[in-house]
DNA sequence: TTCTAAAGGACTGTTATCAGTCCAAGGGCA
DNA sequence: TGCCCTTGGACTGATAACAGTCCTTTAGAA
C-alpha cells in the first residue's frame, strides 16, 4: 500500500542542486559516456565549448575532467589537434555488491521505465520519420546487435536513447537517459550474469522493426516485453 | 518530421545546474506555491529546516523568501509561534503576452504530459490504496471542485500531483509536478479564457471514481479526455 | 508578571565557483 | 624549416554560497 505518514508536502521539497558543481559535473559526464552518447575513442568537444554547454567554468570543468582522466575514464592529447578523449580500455571497477539494493529505488525507476520507454517506442512508431532519423535508429541498432559483453550495456542504452529521441520530445529524451543511467547503477550492484545477448538483440530488432515501418502498438508491446527481463532480474536480487 | 541536424550528442549535453542557487530557490518556492503544495495562509516549515530540505544554507534561503515576501507571496511573524506564511491575498501580476508561445517548449510539454499523466491514473487505479491514500484523494477532489476561478490552478494541479503520489512512485511525482509548472507558465502567457470549471470538475470525478473503484483503463480514458481540453486550448494560440 | 523556547534576523570567516588572461604544446601548411 | 592556430594548462582577483554563531522578537506556560 501506499504510504502517505508524514509526506505532504515535503515529498515536494527535494534538494534545489544535486551537490556541488565539481561533482555534478563529474556525474554528468560520466553519464554520458557510460550511456553511450560518446563511445571509446568518441573526442569530447574543445573544454571552452563544453564548459559552454554544461553550464560551468572551463576552471570546475578542468577539475572534474582531471578527475576522470586520473580515474582512467579520458586520455587527454595537447597541441592542436589535440583534445580530450574517452579511453578505449577502461578497466571497469568492479562495483559490485557494495551497496545493496534498495527496494525504493528498483521500484520507482523500474515503474518510471515501464511508462516511459513503452511510450517512447508508441510515439516513435507514429512519427513521420525522417531519412536521417530511420538511418540513426538503424545504426545504433546495428552497433548493439554486434556488440560484446564488454560494450553491451552503453550501446544498449544509446539504442533506447535513440527511440525517445525519434519522439522530438527533449524531455521524453532526458527522462529516458535519466532512467537508464539508474539503471546501471542498479545493475552494478547485482553480481554479473552472463546475459542472452541474442534473445535480447532479437527483441530490439523487433522494437526497431515496429518503429520503422510505424506500427505503434507492436512497437509499444515490443518493448514491454524487452523492459521485463531487466526488471525480473533485478527484483530477483531483492529477497 | 524529427530534424536530426547536429543534435547528437549535444542534446544531451545539457546545462548541469539550472542557475545560481538564489534564483532556483525562489523559483523552487515559487513553484510549490503554484502547484497549491502550500496554499494560501498555509505556514512553511522553519528556516533550518527548510534550508535543510532544500539543500541550500539558510542564508541562500533567507535571500529567497526575502525576494518572494516583498513581491507578496509571503508574509513573516516573528517570535515564537511565528514563521513564514503564505500570503492570503496575493494579486497576481498579469503577465500575458509577455513572451509569445514556444512551439517546440509547447509541443514538448503537452507530449510529455500526456505520457505520464494518464499511466500515473492507471498505475494508481491498479494500486492497493490505503484509507489515507484514498482520502487525501478525495479531499484534493472536493477542494479543486468548490474552487473559484481565482484559486483554481493550484488547486488543480494538487489534485492532479495527488493522483501520481498515489502511485508511489516519486520519479513519477516530480515529473507530474514539473511538467504541471511548465504549463502554468504557458498558460500565464496566453489571454485568460474563463474556463469551464463545470465541465473540468466532472472530469476530474469521472477520475477521482475510477482510480477509486481500480478500473485503470477507465481512469487512463478519462485522464486523456481530460487533458486534452488544455492541449488544444495552447495550440490554438500557436497559429 | 516573569521566564522560556521557538522562531526570524544579522553577522563573520571560509570555501567553491566564476570570468578573464596568458602560457605551452604540437600537428599541419606555406 | 619555421610559422600558426587550435587546443589543453595554469594563474589571478572577484563573487557566490557555505557553516557556524549570536541577537531579537514574541506567545504561551509557570
Amino acid at each position: 500500500m501506499t504510504d502517505f505518514s508524514l509526506q505532504q508536502p515535503y515529498s515536494m521539497l527535494r534538494p534545489v542542486r544535486g551537490g556541488n558543481a565539481f561533482e555534478e559535473t563529474i556525474e554528468h559526464i560520466l553519464q554520458t559516456i557510460k550511456l553511450g552518447i560518446f563511445a571509446p575513442a568518441d573526442k569530447l568537444p574543445p573544454e571552452r565549448e563544453l564548459a559552454e554547454h554544461l553550464g560551468v567554468s572551463r576552471a570546475t570543468l578542468r577539475e572534474a575532467l582531471g578527475e576522470l582522466q586520473s580515474a582512467g575514464y579520458l586520455v587527454v592529447r595537447r597541441g592542436r589537434y589535440g583534445g580530450t578523449y574517452v579511453s578505449e580500455n577502461h578497466v571497469r571497477t568492479d562495483n559490485r555488491g557494495v551497496r545493496p539494493l534498495d527496494r525504493a529505488e528498483v521500484h520507482d525507476v523500474l515503474l518510471f521505465r515501464g511508462v516511459i520507454e513503452p511510450a517512447a517506442s508508441s510515439l516513435a512508431a507514429g512519427s513521420d520519420l525522417s531519412a536521417a532519423a530511420r538511418g540513426h535508429l538503424r545504426n545504433c541498432l546495428t552497433d548493439v546487435s554486434v556488440a560484446s559483453e564488454a560494450n553491451y550495456r552503453p550501446r544498449d542504452a544509446r539504442f533506447h536513447i535513440a527511440i525517445a529521441e525519434l519522439t522530438g520530445s527533449p524531455s521524453l529524451v532526458g527522462a529516458v537517459a535519466e532512467t537508464r543511467s539508474r539503471i546501471n547503477d542498479l545493475l552494478d550492484r547485482i553480481p554479473f550474469l552472463s546475459t542472452n545477448l541474442e534473445h535480447s538483440n532479437e527483441q530490439h530488432a523487433q522494437i526497431a522493426d515496429a518503429i520503422l515501418r510505424g506500427d505503434s502498438a507492436a512497437a509499444e508491446r515490443a518493448t514491454v516485453e524487452h523492459l521485463e527481463g531487466t526488471a525480473s532480474l533485478l527484483r530477483g536480487f531483492l529477497s
